[in-house]
RNA sequence: GGAGAGGUGGGUGAGUGGCUUAAACCAACAGUUUGCUAAACUGUCGUAGGGGUAACCCUACCGGGGGUUCGAAUCCCCCCCUCUCCGCCA
């Protein structure tokens, strides 16, 4: 969420910055400014009918006091005046500032200035890739084969059980996941995130606060009897451990990782992008955050990106790294990489990771602020990203790495799943 | 699920109708003193909204919402949450 006295400054500039995402936010910036102007004057004439009605009462209780209660019949009356246009007045102002808040969360973050022009993902900017991308002969197999094949994943029982788009991991399948958590999660800690393990499910203030409610209601399984969401992502019980907080500059960047398994409906999804591993309603994925200063989002925020970078060039895949247009971005962020891996039965770029800079967005919401060095309370930024999202990792492995001899293990890996082989 | 107790500032915690944004203590910050650290002393120390060039002023906020009253942290109602005991249970 924007903040009302930014956009109150800057109007013209919110316009221009958001036209970048595509966003035409003309017509709701002017009704929110003139929403704004009404707030302000309701908010002023309340406060005077109400410092009004204080001081008669602090008069009433000094005649009670020296014995004159006689006296204090017409103040009496006076105030019940006042307490009859207060509440015309309050009610005015709570109408008000519902319908500034209404129209302030549906204005997206303000995109970096570096965020280049573009409608779709194709306009995004590739600014980095590396690793000789495979090819493979006739024989390749896209990944659900291979995991028939070796009998290590299986969709049909995931189906039976559940439903499409719950997988059942089995053998060296299972173990493969299980090693791929524990390597992201001891790399996230050798780089200094302290690790954590959130609540699966959380209450609608938490969903609220990172963004997910209002807007992607649809997109999350909801517990209707307790009215809890099951996350769709640990970004969402990480970043609310902070909700409400007030931090001391010094204790910043907290940065915090997190392996959770994540829900999604993805409620319209369909055809060959969710064939197979490449999307589905429960999938596993270790999340960092970090909280840190405005003026070292941006230094965060690469520091994150070359970070999750390492870990695929650990897992030997080859990757590239998309600068986000503003057609493509999310609503919260200001500035996204995405990386991707290389697919080679599939012969197309896998999106495993997303890291995004929220800026102050989410930190209004959720009023997680910081006292500076001044003493002074600012909101802090937030960043997270995926390092990593297991399936597409997973589709990659396999699909690259197919040999005779069975699907091979990267070196880096072999310590954890105890084998260098799937056969 | 049943019974009981409770929710006050960064923390502990006092406060049963006006003198209470709220004592006291702790923490924090600044200064004085000391050879450094520590200690002691002195001072500062809520957030949000609004008004004013400014000094400063006004308003709201004691879990959330409603009510009683001229006036509510305090009385009443509803809801949420936490803790203890019982029940159930990995």
């Amino acid at each position: 969420m924007l903040e009302i006295s930014k956009i109150r400054e800057n109007s013209k500039e919110v316009v221009q910055r958001l036209k970048i995402k595509n966003f035409e936010a003309a017509d709701l910036i002017n009704k929110l400014l003139d929403t704004d102007v009404k707030r302000r004057e309701t908010q002023k004439q309340l406060d005077d009918v109400l410092a009004e009605s204080n001081a008669i009462s602090k008069e009433i209780g000094e005649l009670f006091k020296t014995g004159q209660a006689d006296k204090a019949g017409a103040l009496k009356d006076k105030t019940a005046q006042l307490k009859v246009l207060a509440k015309d007045l309050a009610t005015k102002l709570d109408e008000l500032s519902a319908d500034q808040n209404k129209t302030l969360v549906l204005l997206p973050n303000l995109p970096n200035a570096s965020v280049p022009t573009g409608k779709s993902s194709e306009e995004n900017a590739i600014v980095y890739s590396e690793g000789e991308v495979v090819n493979l002969d006739e024989k390749a197999l896209p990944h659900w084969e291979i995991a028939a094949k070796y009998n290590i994943i299986d969709f049909e029982l995931g189906t039976k059980i559940t439903g499409a788009g719950f997988p059942l991991y089995k053998g060296k399948g299972a173990k493969l996941q299980r090693a791929l958590i524990s390597f992201f999660l001891e790399e996230a800690i050798a780089a200094g995130y302290t690790e954590y393990q959130p609540p699966l499910m959380v209450n609608e203030a938490s969903a609220f606060a990172t963004g997910q409610l209002p807007d992607k209601d649809g997109q999350m399984y909801h517990v209707q009897i307790d009215n809890f969401y099951l996350i769709p992502t640990a970004e969402v019980p990480v970043t609310n451990i902070f909700r409400d907080m007030i931090l001391n500059e010094n204790e910043m960047p907290l940065k915090c990782a997190a392996y959770s398994q994540c829900f999604r409906r993805e409620a319209g999804s369909y055809g060959k992008d969710v064939r197979g591993l490449n999307r589905l309603h429960q999938f596993d994925k270790v999340e960092i955050v970090q909280i840190t200063t405005p003026e070292n989002s941006y230094n965060a925020l690469e520091e994150m990106s070359k970070y999750v970078q390492s870990l695929l060039r650990k897992l030997e895949l080859p990757f590239r790294v998309a600068k986000l247009c503003g057609g493509d971005i999310s609503f919260a962020s200001a500035m996204t990489y995405d990386m991707e891996v290389w697919s080679a039965a599939q012969k197309r770029w896998l999106e495993v990771s997303s890291v995004s800079n929220f800026e102050a967005f989410q930190a209004n919401r959720m009023k997680l602020r910081y006292r500076n060095a001044e003493g002074k309370m600012q909101l802090a930024h937030t960043l997270n990203g995926s390092a990593l999202a297991l399936p597409r990792i997973v589709a990659a492995l396999l699909e690259n790495n197919q040999t005779d001899k069975g699907i091979k293990i990267p070196k880096a890996l072999v310590k954890y799943t105890g084998f260098e082989y799937v056969d």
